[in-house]
DNA sequence: TGGCTATTTGAACGCGCGTTCAAATATAAC
DNA sequence: GTTATATTTGAACGCGCGTTCAAATAGCCA
């Protein structure tokens, strides 16, 4: 139960504990009990700030990802032409990763809520494409034009794996910690920083400059 | 509501009702009252069956993922001390491709059932890592054997790369459908395993081969 | 066939859920 | 300071949840 702090709005209070809760346990592990005794405020302020529920899951989502979005298509806008797919990637990721690096807890959480939403049919359409798509959008059109012989088909799939890539990284759900007998942290952003680029630009490159659709399976 | 058919067993039609709502809503998301009316049983049956709601979802994990890793543990165990790293990460991704393109409706449901707990902390430790690391770590030792001047690091986050990008293409959420304006399609294996292989073979070779860990950010 | 165990039935238990509402209180405009 | 509006309070609503249990039935072996 956080402290009640004043300088912090209702509504402010209400989507930083619905956020960090949401991000253990998911959208059906929550309960509006649970979120506003962690928020220290009355169980029908929820409902009165945001109408319900879903639309308090919806908010949580839309406060950073308006923010996200803006950044991650003004990296893209701001490449010059000779970009390579490296600091297209670059662009891509990297405002979802400094703001996961150094914007605090509330990121942090938000970036897990993502992970697990993203990997659900049930919010695809009606918040991950409505949220995330138009940027998408972008990075595909930027990388048709470093690989203009590209099929499309490679580049979405390329782009896919990415995502997953991605999210399943932002989740920091302890696995690599456990798995890797803590030698790597999940945490750790910066070594994340330091290889997910080079990784995902190599595999850009192999499918999307190389022939890969014309092989044999 | 399915057609009830005595050819399948209670627990089987039970675990199979349970694997295919889980797979859309994700644990919370599920009620025993939707499982066993879907599976045409009497709401008390789960519970005698499989002693709690809890364990009725360890059940359906179990009943694949011991299947999966005999076949993963095999194909890795066949491979000859020349394989590169394609035929390594073939044999990790295979069997669990071959299975959601052969094997019917319900590895389908598995699949998008393993990418939601993935990407959830909640089930890391329980379900993740008690079920698949020790495959994890026999796939990992054997690119250590590929690689031997590679960071421990750098093959862990290759491999946790593996992992989001496998998961999140298994779950099947239509969103690569919706963004490519059905260019491609998330159903479609065998256009997967043709860009995945290659895709992840590129970044293992770029992190584990390379000198990644020397870069400037 | 008779007796024993395994399974199924149908109902009930207490509990926590999202939502609603009238009353109380705080806030802001004049 | 009064009035109008915005917010907060505390309680209640019906409903669906996971679980339990005694009684009924089915299946099986002597």
């Amino acid at each position: 139960m956080t402290q009640k702090n004043d300088k912090v709005s209702t509504p402010q209070r209400i989507l930083d504990s619905a956020e960090a809760l949401f991000a253990d346990n998911g959208y059906d592990g929550v309960s509006l009990r649970m979120i506003t005794k962690q928020a220290g405020v009355e169980l029908a302020l929820p409902n009165y700030h945001f109408g319900s529920k879903l639309e308090l899951f919806r908010h949580v989502i839309q406060r950073r990802s308006l923010i996200l979005n803006d950044e991650r298509i003004k990296a893209l806008k701001s490449l010059s032409d000779t970009a390579e797919i490296h600091d297209l990637i670059e662009a891509f990721i990297g405002p979802f990763l400094r703001r996961s690096l150094f914007g605090g807890e509330g990121w942090r959480n938000y970036a897990r809520v993502i992970a697990q939403i993203a990997n659900s049919p049930r919010w695809t359409s009606e918040i991950m494409s409505a949220e995330f798509d138009p940027v998408a959008i972008e990075f595909v059109r930027r990388v048709r034009l470093i690989f203009p012989d590209a099929k499309a088909e490679d580049i979405y799939w390329s782009f896919h794996f990415l995502l997953g890539a991605m999210t399943m990284t932002f989740a920091q759900t302890g696995r690599i910690d456990l798995l890797s007998d803590n030698i790597c942290h999940g945490s750790d952003l910066s070594a994340i920083h330091l290889r997910m680029v080079p990784f995902l630009s190599a595999g850009f490159s192999k499918l999307c400059a190389g022939s890969v659709s014309r092989r044999k399976v």
